[in-house]
DNA sequence: ATAGTATATGATAATATTTACATATATTCA
DNA sequence: TGAATATATGTAAATATTATCATATACTAT
């Protein structure tokens, strides 16, 4: 059970783990969009990013509704925004340890 | 700027993203522990949960530590644990999704 | 009905990830 | 020194992901 757990946890960070999907979530935090912006937002090929849309979409990230022509995108859940601004955080970490390495490096030629 | 950003994000999600690699973590929520206890823990190779416990590292998400025969890993920030747990939740609502179209598919058979 | 627009889908080649096996390295102990 | 142990590394095959191109679908307006 909890294998199985873990194993839907991995797919929603997969879906999350794509810098174009990360843009298409940064887009959407102002709220629902339709695709007709989000190509232009995140550049790249049309159907490159519906592709992205349906992987964020098939991971229950995104749901989408249409309205005539147009498909509007949104979050369904603002915890992903939440998510994404933690991350910030061991990527600091990360950056500031490999600072101590130039230094160390640039220090003692 | 903001690219490279949204692209470092992603590998930190990426280096999350995987089912063994969650176990990993998860096994080091109790505090570090050496590669010895981590093998049997979450089944598989030796090679392998070394490669996985490596592309961890080179994350930033671990770091390690030699002692004697044995390397000791731990979890560098612990918000790492804040966003496992956060992830529960968007998991929980789609989850509900899936169960309300069950619903449906049964009750008007 | 037809044409035009927005989006999705399918197929495929290019690329990246994962696993397994074999082997290497580092440390300890006799 | 040599054997034993814990872990890492190299490599190659199997598998999965990504991007691109071509095409399909759904809707709107004429």
């Amino acid at each position: 059970m909890n294998e199985k757990i873990q194993e839907m946890k991995a797919d929603i960070l997969s879906a999350m783990a794509h810098p174009i999907r990360l843009k298409i979530i940064e887009k959407l935090r102002q709220g629902p969009c339709c695709v007709c912006r989000i190509i232009p937002y995140v550049g790249g090929e049309q159907s490159n990013v519906s592709h992205h849309l349906a992987i964020l979409k098939r991971a229950g990230i995104l749901s989408s509704e249409k309205k005539g022509l147009e498909v509007w995108y949104e979050v369904t859940d603002p915890v992903i925004f939440e998510i994404l601004d933690l991350i910030k955080y061991p990527l600091i970490k990360e950056l500031k340890r490999k600072n101590n390495l130039l230094n160390a490096l640039v220090e003692n030629d």
